[in-house]
DNA sequence: CGCCCGGCTGAACGCGCGTTTAGTCTGCTG
DNA sequence: CAGCAGACTAAACGCGCGTTCAGCCGGGCG
């Protein structure tokens, strides 16, 4: 299973990468000899390296969680915000990193959180920006705002999921571009028209959630 | 395990109201053993009911589904829309079955599929009686609008379940009320902001939209 | 009554899992 | 050169899984 170019990697990379490629995939569920035979070393060297199967997911998180700080470290140091969203937009150049982190976001564990957090954050930042430049209209809970928006993605990721195991789509953990572009084809025109225009008629149902909330706790 | 009120249903309803409960909290890899010693019974009579593990996953699904059908018709019948949403909104009522639909859209498989479209047909419904009524706006993709909100609330719930596994807060397979409480305490205020008022300044971005899928395919 | 059939069980089977252990090979170091 | 350290492997271990099988028990029927 081992490629050409995998040749000049340590063999503890190359498990991790393995790894990170099967649990994308196959879920979290996948089984250690499957990931040594695709690293193509024997199952105890597995464990050598990272003690326990909990100990690789660790460090597939670990090395995730690294990938997306140098990406942020240098979107904020070298780039323009153009430059940010063409990179994200990019996928490719995220290999199985991308499937990884979809297929944590459905499984749950400690890197979701963290990433939900991180997304949320950077929503809520770019969102700070989008008011400043006037084309995001302010809101009464920026926080919630991004969190809410960070959710809307969450879901639709999930859906692609869903989707992809019926039958129905690329999957987003083993071709993330093609199911990037069936997503798009389907979901940009209503997400456009949800946030150019009001979906609710009634303008009094904000401050009225407002009212319902303060008098809750007070 | 079985508890005093379980006594009159049948073995087989009650081992598949355990499994229900099982997989609902732990997900579909808990084991036929727990099943069986929660429904008070021995492995064996689960395969003998269900004939495999898959037959009783299959058995879940379809008493789901069946219930959901069950649920749509009374209120296609005997219900207003008032009180069909009075009813969504009371979860204790559906006992187990809402935190299985959760687990599914979480894990995939043909439950979690066909209860998004049921889902988005709904929805769809709902928001054409809305535009009729003049309390929701009319959409140039109605289909596609609905399949985008219900996206919104598979991320919400998936990212409840991110977040219950974090321990930050109640799960929705433990708690459905619990949980359902504390999302609506965050996520009610900005929903209502965003659906009333439109997030993006720009009112040409929808056409822009609609432009450029017209380009890609005419 | 004798029989049978379906609900039901205890015990076992084979398998694949994560993990352990003992040991080999290789390259560096004193 | 001897010796040590670390990368690496073959083989096995114990466990829990889904599943099978032979048989028990009780009620309905000819």
């Amino acid at each position: 299973m081992r490629s050409a170019t995998d040749d000049d990697l340590t063999a503890r990379a190359r498990i991790r990468d393995a790894a990170l490629l099967r649990f994308a995939r196959d879920g979290f569920g996948a089984g250690l000899r499957a990931v040594a035979a695709d690293a193509g070393v024997s199952p105890a060297l597995v464990l050598h390296h990272f003690g326990s199967k909990d100990g690789l997911r660790a460090a597939c998180d670990a090395h995730v969680l690294e990938r997306i700080r140098l990406q942020k470290e240098a979107s904020l140091t070298t780039e323009t915000p153009g430059e940010s969203m063409a990179h994200l937009a990019d996928l490719t150049q995220y290999g199985p990193v991308f499937g990884y982190v979809v297929r944590s976001l459905a499984s749950g564990g400690e890197l979701a959180s963290r990433f939900v957090d991180d997304m949320v954050a950077a929503t809520e930042q770019y969102l700070a920006a989008g008011v400043a430049a006037g084309t995001v209209s302010p809101s009464v809970d920026p926080a919630g705002r991004a969190r809410y928006l960070v959710a809307h993605s969450v879901g639709l990721l999930q859906m692609a999921l869903i989707d992809a195991e019926a039958g129905r789509a690329p999957s987003p953990t083993l071709d993330p571009v093609a199911a990037f572009t069936a997503l798009s084809r389907w979901a940009v025109v209503p997400a456009m028209e949800l946030y150019t225009a009001p979906l609710l008629t009634e303008p009094g149902l904000l401050a009225a959630a407002l009212d319902q909330l303060d008098r809750e706790e007070p």
